[in-house]
RNA sequence: GCGGGCGUGGUGGAACUGGCAGACACGCCGGCCUUAGGAGCCGGUGCCGCAAGGCUUGGGGGUUCGAGUCCCUCCGCCCGCACCA
């Protein structure tokens, strides 16, 4: 017999080249006048665009693997899959690479672009490449500026002075969302305070709908918890503090109104504007400048050490406590933060940790106004910040249960006009512009006489001009290109200067899976109709790294989007999936640590079946694990001897099975039935390709165990099976042996169904506890009664043994699985 | 500190609603075939024990005929947030 040797360097470019010739995985957009009933029902499988930079990393493989196997599956079981790819490409990696080596950003994502195309190919993903684009093509970012535009149109774009977060490596703003513990998300310098202008996104009107929606969708909990703590909403009260000295009104938010009459001081945040003038001809002038100077040179991670003792200094004035007319002491202190609330709080020190330490600290008076002991407290059992009864209020609230007097005061205060109900946000609005070059360009003019003015929808895009010099300098580097930046006004015709900051790439990926849809619409961004088709995605896979960023910019856009009529789908991804990493010798992988696994080796080395169903095979996809050399020849030798097997059973010649099969036979063609079962449950409800793949080699080593006592046909029969289960995880390796087989395409077959005839058996083992430990196992018939499973447990020569001398206490039978007999 | 997740053989991991713990794979051991093998095939492999049998899912306790799974408690690891009033 000739000798048969698993090639997939010869089998995998021959399945590639003819899923190119024939553009298999390509997707045709509903035709106008097609109702949506007629058509198969629709799915929307995306993986997380990528960001082209150098070759593809085997996070990549990772994922699309992922989003391939679940594309395929949903193709097979008679759904429209839509599967596209695409670029983030515009972004500061590859323009600090131009600053490094004058190469033009657009000439080095280019070529990462063809090389990521390029080995996406010999992976063998089933991309519909006609609606492929990058978020730097014009024909894009085109409409990136009209959606800004839109929002500007609408107030929910705006500009702002405001006290930034600015990085001084990159030189630029950040948002709120891109500084992890003060440093800068993506080089790691630590960041500084900035008051500048910048263009905003109104995200916080939408805090409450963000926050509500989560609700709707089906992820994970741990990223819908991500996003709540990073909205972290707070209900409570807004309530008046009135300095009297100056007259002047402080507002302060409290989630505790009810513990009002416990307030005995006031602080203020250091950045607050008013500081400085309360602390003027009071004497406290000069301690307060040196404070205030002091807190703001601090960096963050300094100044948000929990456990560091509590700092401040008297700013020699008093507000008044509005519900009982008590003056208290203003001070400054660094643990109240500007950004959050009013940048003012009402101390409580008897009932809130941090206002106790300040207290204590400085001898302030702290006054209980809840029963309640802290066990961990002072020697008054406080700070206690849990439920009880008031006290030392005021005769109408003494007594009452802390939760019904929080309203009960809210609501004086409201009629008093002293304060009112309120709710307040750790959300911020996202600051979105950018003083770097390679991005999206703000399509706005200033005009000295009409201010800021919108370049109009039918003079977009507004393209992102060519300069030489990318290095940063604390402005834009387009600020330089003069005869860009000189324009003249489209509203009054006049001279004006171009905006000269770029858009965050956030922006870019917050709507492409909209453009996707209808990637080659030159009129629109989309055609709404064609939305209304394809959106939501219904399978959104990628990093927990965008648990917030992303996935909540691209949610704030879809809702705005809907509020201006461009879209139905409130939320874009109606299913979340996010992959956990492939670590090397328990390390992520990187260059400095030498340790980085390269896909193109690995594919070129073993083909991209073994490397994809490898890494479904490792473990569960959204763990984190560890590459292992070893583990990855072991799926080799698997596909080898299925392969191998196919194409031994291809040779033989094999006739029409018999219908009913028995002995040898039957039982093979139960095992594929069973592995049919237990590969579509594996894949429909949950993403366990680990064990979808575990039953496919179940199967195989069956076949190959019976190989010589079947007949051909429920050889084939059983390999057709094997084959047909593995091509969403080893498509080449699978198409071909399933073609050897049949001389048909698998991926045009329906997904394979199991005869639930051939999942039943006529009889089982039934196990035989005594005591709970299993003594014995008989076979019984499947319809065995529970009067008949008894008798036989109790006939079973082990459980006669382990109960002889003992009394039967009492029989627990189990259909189906065991008979427990209890003795004594 | 708050929130979330996790802890199973030498290793990665299985075990869906409480019902045979360790599927599948790696590694290891033995054998066959081969001029040769980093090819292929067959068998073995949780721990203790010659065996009968006993023990075993981070530790301790509980519920149950029965617990990896449910409850309490302690220990360890990972992730997110962190002076958010």
């Amino acid at each position: 017999m000739a000798e048969h040797r698993y090639d997939p360097q010869e089998i995998e470019p021959r399945w590639q080249q003819v899923w190119a010739d024939e553009r298999t995985w390509e997707v045709a957009n509903p035709l106008p006048g097609v109702s949506p009933e007629r058509a198969e029902p629709k799915s929307y499988v995306l993986e997380m665009l990528p960001y082209p930079s150098g070759e593809p990393h085997i996070g990549h493989l990772k994922v699309y693997s992922v989003g391939d196997a679940v594309a395929h599956f949903h193709r097979r079981s008679g759904r429209r899959v839509l599967h596209p790819m695409g670029y983030d490409a515009f972004g500061l990696p590859a323009e600090n690479h131009a600053i490094k080596t004058g190469q033009h950003p657009r000439d080095s994502t280019e070529a990462a672009i063809a090389e990521f195309q390029r080995q996406f190919r010999t992976w063998g993903i089933s991309i519909d490449w006609s609606r492929e684009f990058a978020t730097c093509d014009p024909s894009y970012y085109r409409w990136t500026q009209w959606i800004f535009n839109e929002l500007y149109r609408h107030g929910l774009a705006y500009r702002k002075e405001a006290v930034v977060k600015w990085c001084p490596n990159d030189q630029t703003v950040l948002a709120n969302e891109q500084v992890i513990d003060g440093h800068c998300e993506r080089c790691g310098f630590e960041v500084e305070a900035r008051q500048l202008e910048q263009w905003m996104f109104r995200i916080t009107d939408y805090a409450d709908r963000l926050l509500d929606d989560l609700d709707a969708i089906d992820w994970p909990e741990h990223v819908k918890t991500m996003q709540r703590n990073w909205i972290g909403r707070s209900e409570g009260a807004e309530v008046t503090f009135r300095c009297e000295e100056l007259g002047i009104d402080y507002p302060v938010f409290t989630t505790r109104p009810d513990t009002l009459f416990g307030a005995t001081f006031f602080v203020m945040a250091p950045e607050h504007p008013d500081v400085e003038r309360l602390a003027a001809g009071t004497g406290n002038e000069e301690a307060v400048r040196e404070y205030v100077n002091h807190a703001l040179t601090e960096s963050s991670e300094q100044r948000g050490a929990t456990d560091k003792t509590k700092t401040g200094v008297f700013l020699g004035r008093h507000v008044v406590n509005p519900v009982n007319g008590e003056p208290i002491p203003m001070y400054v202190a660094d643990y109240v933060l500007m950004e959050y609330g009013t940048g003012a709080i009402m101390a409580v020190p008897a009932h809130d940790e941090r206002d106790h330490a300040f207290a204590t600290t400085f001898g302030l008076s702290i006054r209980r106004v809840i029963e309640g002991v802290n066990p961990d407290g002072d020697a008054d059992g406080l700070p206690y910040t849990g439920d009880g009864p008031l006290v030392n209020s005021a005769p109408e609230f003494d007594g009452m249960p802390n939760r019904e007097a929080l309203q009960a005061i809210v609501a004086w205060l409201d009629r008093e006009g002293k304060g009112h109900a309120s709710v307040s946000y750790r959300l911020r609005d996202w600051l979105l512009s950018r003083q770097r070059y390679w991005g999206c360009p703000i399509p706005v003019v200033h005009c000295g006489a009409c201010g800021i003015v919108p370049v109009p929808d039918d003079e977009l895009p507004v393209l992102l001009p060519d300069i030489s010099d990318y290095a940063p300098k604390g402005r834009s580097p387009l600020a330089a290109a003069e005869d860009w930046v000189s324009t003249t006004c489209p509203g009054c015709g006049g001279p004006a200067r171009r905006e000269t900051d770029t858009m965050d790439t956030f922006v870019d990926s917050s709507w492409y899976f909209l453009r996707y849809c209808d990637a080659r619409n030159e009129q629109a961004a989309w055609d709404p109709a064609v939305l209304r088709e394809w959106m939501p995605v219904d399978q959104y896979i990628g990093g927990v790294e965008h648990a917030i960023l992303h996935l909540m910019y691209a949610r704030f856009f879809c809702k705005a989007l809907c509020d201006l009529g461009h879209l139905d789908a409130q939320e874009p991804f109606a299913r979340l999936f996010t992959q956990g990493m492939i670590t090397k010798d328990g390390a992520k992988m990187s260059k400095s640590r030498g340790n980085v696994v390269s896909p193109r080796e690995i594919v070129e080395r073993y083909g991209a079946d073994t490397a994809r169903a490898y890494i479904l095979f490792i473990g569960p996809p959204d763990q984190d694990a560890d590459w292992s050399d070893e583990g990855l020849e072991g799926v080799h030798r698997f596909l080898s001897r299925l392969w191998r097997l196919s194409a031994e059973a291809a040779e033989r010649r094999a006739g029409v099975l018999p219908a009913p099969a028995e002995g040898v036979d039957l039982d093979l063609l139960r095992k594929a039935h069973w592995a049919i079962e237990k590969v579509t449950n594996d894949l429909a409800g949950r993403f366990a390709f680990n064990t979808a793949i575990a039953a496919v080699m179940e199967l195989t080593n069956e076949i190959s165990r019976l190989r010589e006592q079947t007949s051909p046909e429920a050889q084939r029969f059983a390999l057709e099976t094997a084959n047909s289960l593995l091509f969403p995880f080893a498509p080449h390796a699978a198409a071909d042996g399933y073609h050897l087989l049949t001389g048909r395409r698998v991926w045009e077959e329906a997904w394979p169904q199991a005869d639930p005839a051939l999942l039943e058996r006529d009889t089982y083992e039934l196990v035989c506890q005594v005591n709970g430990r299993v003594r014995d196992r008989v076979q019984v018939p499947a319809d065995a009664d529970r009067a008949a499973l008894e008798a036989a447990a109790l006939a079973a020569p082990n459980v006669v043994a382990h109960v002889d001398g003992h009394d039967v206490v009492k029989v627990v039978v189990v259909p189906g699985r065991l008979v427990n007999v209890v003795v004594r």
